[in-house]
RNA sequence: GGAGAGGUGUCCGAGUGGUCGAAGGAGGCGGUCUUGAAAACCGUUGAGCCAUUGUGUUCCGGGGGUUCGAAUCCCUCCCUCUCCGCCA
């Protein structure tokens, strides 16, 4: 959430840079409703001084002898007249909160406006790999290896799901925990979490309202409207079903919520595996075959809570710490910075990570890092306590890293004239095999 | 799933209709004392909002109600704990 102080400073700069993101916003509705709220909560402040003076004479006066009953009626009057107002100004404030959730957050300066033709690559690591034989798609070699079984995952779960088996579930386990041993010696606290959690959690990390419908959504008691989607209403008020994480952000983004954070305990670096659940909905898996897309993937990721003039540099070292998780897998990637239209809504500033995919000709995202800043604490009021009084805390999420995607990428690289696969140094530790040989799944 | 108890400030804990933002204790911070530390003693110590600096206002799990007035009464939801049942 973008604070409306801040809006209402300046309304100009604020519209100039959010229409970065796309179709520029008008504040004067948004303000003028600020404005009529302000003048009700002065109003009602006044009654309510009133209100607790008198009610703080009636027991004397009682004492005295006096005749209260006139007392009575007058405030009688004036506590209708706060209910009243207190009904308009809730009105208002509803309609504020609305306009505000809805808003992305404000792109930082140095991101360039526009969708994503507009990202900007920052530099690329190694090269793409040469091959002196015919190669395979990652699907050819998941398939004649016996390591992904899209059938009968189709078969079990639907379109979207897979299962990872013999040597394929070993290898992705393996690239699991090696991304969450590294990223544990990089000072992060793992953290298992629940993969069921409330909609607030997806209200403060800024997923919904906007995506709400991308979300899977259980069935809530007997009071449910029946509905699939996640409301900003329902989200905001917390009274609804559960939702199944559509990644381990939202609830690392959720877990401080209307706490205040010892200053010295700052930053907090959290690490969780969890799948991620997405119904994707819309998106017609012709070009994301295999596991590039799906309704359930895998994702270590890394969450940081830091002081608010920390967390420029805190984005630096996600992305540069997500970033030799790759490069030790020798996987040839580049990195982006996201043009302000195709950044997250609560993103400020989005760096990602993209692997080569051969067989795609194309670069897949395999980790995205963001700086939030005050976007989601703002939703969440999670702030620490400074030299001058509180201040809300920023927060920055990195994929480190998207295992799933990282998969197609490691067989395609890894391949040999034989079909086979040789596993990375790096993994052997963490599944035991060093090659994956042709032959051995089959069925 | 059934029965009961409870949710108060950083923590523990009192408060069951009126000057309670809230006793008392602990912890934190500052000070006195001390060579230093401990102990003791004194002081201080929540967060919002509006206004802009006020004898202002809100907040005692969330929401609603009763009342001139609610932490205190009523309704409702959420959560925690105990016992029983079930279970990896």
């Amino acid at each position: 959430m973008i604070d409306l102080n801040w809006i209402r400073a300046d309304p100009e700069r604020a519209a100039a840079a959010l229409a970065k993101r796309g179709p520029r916003t008008e504040f004067h509705q948004v303000l003028a409703w600020d404005d009529q709220r302000r003048e009700l909560i002065t109003e009602t402040d006044r009654l309510r001084a009133r209100r607790n003076e008198v009610s703080s004479q009636i027991p004397r006066r009682k004492q005295g002898g006096e005749d209260v009953q006139p007392l009575f009626e007058e405030m009688r009057g004036v506590g209708q007249r706060i209910k009243t107002l207190d009904e308009d100004r809730s009105v208002l404030e509803r309609r504020i909160r609305e306009f505000l959730e809805q808003l992305p957050n404000v792109p930082d300066d140095d991101v360039a406006g526009g969708g994503k033709e507009h990202n900007r690559v920052l530099h690329a690591w190694s090269e793409q790999p040469p091959y002196d034989f015919d190669p395979r798609d990652h699907l050819t070699l998941a398939d004649s290896l016996g390591l992904i079984d899209f059938e009968r995952g189709a078969k079990v779960a639907g379109s979207g799901f897979w299962i990872y088996r013999g040597a394929g579930a070993l290898l992705e386990m393996a690239l699991i925990n090696y991304c969450i041993s590294r990223n544990v010696a990089a000072g992060y606290e793992l953290m298992l979490l629940p993969h069921l959690v409330n909609a607030q959690c997806g209200y403060v990390s800024g997923q919904f309202p906007k995506f709400g419908q991308d979300v899977y959504r259980l069935a809530a008691g007997q009071d449910s409207d029946g509905g699939d989607t996640v409301s900003t209403a329902e989200a905001a008020e917390g009274s609804d079903g559960q939702i199944l994480i559509p990644t381990s952000e939202t609830v690392l983004a959720a877990i401080h919520q209307d706490e205040i954070i010892a200053a010295d305990t700052l930053p907090r670096k959290y690490c969780a595996f969890t799948p991620c659940y997405r119904r994707e909905a819309g998106s017609y898996r012709s070009h994301d075959r295999g596991t590039i897309r799906g309704h359930q993937f895998h994702k270590v990721e890394l969450f940081q809570y830091v002081a608010p003039d920390q967390s420029d540099a805190a984005l630096a070292g996600m992305v540069e710490h997500a970033e030799s998780l790759v490069r030790d897998l020798g996987l040839h990637y580049r990195v982006s910075q996201l043009a302000a239209g195709d950044c997250s809504a609560a993103a400020a500033k989005t760096c990602d990570i993209e692997v080569w995919i051969p067989s795609m000709g194309s670069y897949e995202e395999v980790s995205s890092a963001s700086n939030t800043r005050d976007y989601q604490s703002r939703r969440g009021r999670i702030r620490t306590r400074g030299a001058s009084g509180t201040a809300l805390v920023h927060t920055l999420n990195a994929s480190g890293l998207a295992t799933s995607r990282l998969l197609p990428a490691l067989l395609e690289r890894y391949q040999r004239a034989d079909g086979g696969v040789t596993v990375p140094e790096v993994l052997r530790p963490f599944c035991g095999l060093e090659s994956i040989t042709p032959g051995a799944g089959a069925g």
